[in-house]
DNA sequence: CTGAAAGCGCTAACAT
DNA sequence: ATGTTAGCGCTTTCAG
């Protein structure tokens, strides 16, 4: 589609209609009634000329592009795949469209791509970090209008925010634990310092020792099975003698799992385990996780419905804590006996 | 970011730079070297100034948009988001950023999607059906220069095409299933009349007839766990008694374990099963889930190259097939006794 | 090899 | 209410 001289214009849809350009441009944009007569002559111009708008030349015309931003660590991932298709669909529903980026889980890709969603004058930008950021990115976000945080916070920026209830989902996970009779809880996190991280893991902290139980390992790294895998073999080392894990992310449940099979530790038998986040059929593994869910499509279409608020109206609600709810299968069990 | 003067322009950088706009354009462009004191004095003006270029402008100006078009059914579906992955990359490598639409399985939206890339002026088209196509779409894509088709054909369309060697999938598993000793074996395909349907159920077909084994059944939906359901239910009532299935898609997949757990049946021991496509952490089912893996990585990459080939080469090959692999895990054993 | 000038297609102040 | 007229920021002939 390179060629230079694409289609009809605007132009050529006005002389065919006999009517100025900026009638025609008012017409499509609704911002007009014409009568029947003209708007007859202007459609069948339309199609006549196989006319389709320039989206590059609107933008480049008006300053903004009918586009929000959408910046995510991976697609791959289920979770963010998920969030995207609700992104997508709130977006498409106010007639938006979404540019997608994923930073491939590169801190140095974070402040790149916000730049380029700059560039290309999204209405809205919505932000899911994966890293404890750098000075440089909070200097590129503060200078983002209209800019939506997701999932994961930034610290010393002041825009809107939508955030699962984290801590919530760390006690929930706690008093179920302590419920079956668990003393001694692991806690696999994400990235360390990642507000999601600290909240997950405070909730659980406070929710076992207020039914007797400890956390007594912890342990942090990305959202991968290679760390899961890691953190595996850290708690079946440590001589704290866990008997239940927390893991804070399906990517990392996953190298968890692995390495727990090859090591023969049977799940829930020797190690109870609850993963945070939902996504992915946890259902029909062996065996069935009991997982913390995320309300992803409502937290995909709460950011894009702030993202494309009128009046940025700062004296309202500015954080968004979306609430969770632990979903019980059978990777859950009364502990071992000791 | 909706703001009308945003930044500074190519013509401000000229400007302080004591040079002409073009001449910032060209030594942007690299089509061009500069005496080091000049282009010193354009990078200290870009640097000074925050000089970010409008791809909105130079979109209009070349009237094409460094940008490829993906249209995919479902960005949740972990296959299309692995191909969405894929590509971004491949993108990325060539400077080229990546529009994406996903039609949520609506047929009708695939014509519409297609057009707003055109809009876009997209460098290059992928395009993945999940349809058995419209004329409409056939004559939207007619139109379109760079096109590339991946995973799903397009009657009538002469285009690049990346496939994967479906018929060779199926072969694979029929072989698989008659060296466990199998007979009778089920396909649940995906929507029927799709060219990867017919290709995988004609390989099952041709590698169990060629050992003595027959496929009994076989039925045909969209890729959704709620059609997987459907066909557990069709499978476990079917007169003819097939001991193994072959299933088209990881999400159809989904639907028959669930199906298959709340009925009682037992994989592999009752019914054994294959499914294609790998995506998603099939090794940590229960049972871990034996699979014909496509090469999603090489068959975005490919379709990104094709897509940005300078020359149209139609004399050299326009049909790729790329390999896939039988990867053995659990849901295969030797039929039950009948 | 560099600069001037004419668009690219559309929007939005101004006029009428 | 419609038309006129400038741009939006960049690319790209075409002169110099």
């Amino acid at each position: 589609m390179a060629q230079k001289k694409y289609g009809a214009s605007l132009n050529d849809v006005a002389a065919a209609a006999g009517v100025s350009p900026s009638t025609v441009s008012r017409y499509l944009n609704s911002a007009i009634k014409l009568p029947a007569a003209t708007s007859e002559r202007i459609d069948s111009a339309i199609s006549a000329l196989r006319y389709v708008p320039n989206p590059a030349a609107r933008s480049l015309g008006r300053g903004r592009s009918d586009t929000v931003g959408l910046v995510i660590p991976d697609i791959a991932n289920p979770f963010f795949a998920a969030l995207a298709s609700a992104v997508e669909q709130a977006a498409e529903e106010r007639g938006q469209g979404v540019l997608l980026s994923a930073t491939s889980n590169s801190a140095a890709r974070e402040a790149d791509y916000v730049d380029r969603m700059l560039r290309n004058r999204v209405s809205g930008l919505l932000f899911v970090s994966g890293h404890h950021n750098s000075r440089e990115l909070a200097h590129t976000l503060g200078t983002v209008p209209s800019l939506v945080l997701i999932d994961e916070d930034v610290p010393g920026i002041e825009c809107a925010k939508v955030f699962c209830d984290n801590e919530g989902g760390g006690r929930m996970a706690g008093e179920y634990f302590a419920s079956f009779g668990h003393k001694r809880i692991a806690f696999v996190g994400g990235p360390e310092r990642l507000r999601s991280t600290t909240e997950r893991l405070s909730g659980l902290r406070d929710a076992a020792e207020a039914h007797g139980a400890r956390v007594v390992l912890s342990t942090f790294g990305n959202y991968s099975p290679t760390f899961g895998r890691l953190a595996a073999e850290e708690i079946l080392q440590s001589s704290e003698d866990p008997t239940a894990v927390f893991v804070s992310s399906g990517e990392i449940a996953f190298g968890l799992l692995e390495a727990f099979q090859a090591a023969g530790v049977a799940v829930p038998e020797r190690l109870s385990l609850i993963v945070f986040d939902d996504a992915g059929p946890l259902h029909l593994f062996n065996p069935p996780l009991t997982a913390i869910r995320q309300p992803i499509r409502e937290m995909g279409r709460k950011a894009v419905e702030l993202a494309l608020a009128e009046s940025k109206e700062s004296p309202g609600q500015l954080e968004f804590k979306l609430p969770v709810e632990l979903i019980a299968r059978g990777s859950v069990s009364v502990p071992r006996e000791t």
